[in-house]
DNA sequence: GTCTATAATTCGATAGAC
DNA sequence: GTCTATCGAATTATAGAC
């Protein structure tokens, strides 16, 4: 599909491969900030300290640079091994970890943004979560069980993303991580095993 | 502030006033289904069935049109006389109702669709917390406890909301009003009375 | 009070020089 | 492989006729 450098390829390519990486990380920096429709693709290119012209030229046009900036990997933890009363307090504490690192580059928070607006965005977020969120919540709970209760687990962990890093809602900043960890965990965990 | 009319005013100005209220009106759907970048000022004139002109007449530019939109009444119940252990069912009862009436419509919906990519809108939503939501669980579970606990509890309203009506992911959006409320009280009573 | 016409920007996308 | 120059389209906003 992309072109062959079979031959000669050792030192060329090179300076191309690392200005595309350059554009793919501040396409999602930008896109994180601002959403699709607020990034510009000269922004993009000025982040990168290159020219607009070079970001057709490696993508095509804006909407595909979009699509490459959203292929992700969630990187989602295995949960097998997890014991059920542990189950939801892992799932809190991982997104918390993994969201207060830096919220700016995550990629569940970059597509979560765009996806509020954009149907792009939004039919690539049904399939992130179909292909990585669900099947990781298939494992834990079993398929009987993921089916019911998946919505209202992912409801709950993104609507902790939503209010605190996307809105930064002040009731929501305002808690530290513990606070938020022993508040949220139980919350989850009776969503998952109705007493 | 506004110009007075207190001469003859009594078949006057009410044209400008219908005008007025179907351009808020429309500006509301265009804001609620697109959010801020993507709705234009003659997307909004051309729903209003007036010229784009009258819009920057009477609301200045876009930003202003956007501020007027969003001056919202949640008319959210009273809380005050519900008993402890219905309080969590009360409140994810009332904004499934609200909201499955007709989500494109409802302010705070749209409010939330806006608020995620635009700070103009995001301060507007930390207003609207501070002066309706956050007073109205402060009737309900009281100062100290509501301090600690709006902020959970909002964040799995809204994540309610996200998913289900903004982002229509499947796996919530397949589920049945009665499905939700069952499965959500109890998390929501989880985060206000800690067992 | 409403509309026409248009100015002034901004942006996505293309063509082509080097 | 990178950049200059520019086109064409869409949009906000203004000026002014009726």
């Amino acid at each position: 599909m992309t072109q062959n450098s079979q031959t000669a390829d050792t030192a060329h390519d090179r300076r191309s491969d690392r200005t595309k990486a350059a554009i793919l990380r501040a396409a999602r920096e930008r896109f994180a900030a601002q959403g699709y429709e607020r990034t510009t693709i000269r922004a993009v290119a000025s982040d990168a300290g290159i020219d607009p012209s070079m970001v057709m030229r490696y993508f095509g046009n804006k909407a595909q640079l979009f699509d490459a900036a959203l292929s992700i990997d969630l990187r989602l933890p295995d949960l097998t091994g997890v014991p059920a009363g542990e189950l939801a307090r892992t799932l809190v504490r991982h997104f918390l970890r993994r969201w207060e690192g830096d919220p700016a580059d995550d990629a569940l928070l970059v597509l979560l943004r765009s996806a509020v607006t954009n149907e792009h965005a939004a039919a690539r977020m049904h399939e992130i979560f179909a292909a990585q969120i669900a099947p990781a919540l298939r494992a834990a709970l079993g398929p009987e069980r993921a089916a019911r209760r998946a919505g209202l687990v992912s409801a709950q962990l993104l609507g902790l993303g939503l209010t605190r890093y996307l809105l930064r809602l002040p009731a929501v900043t305002g808690l530290t991580v513990d606070e938020i960890e022993d508040g949220l965990a139980p919350a989850v965990e009776a969503v998952i095993d109705p007493k």
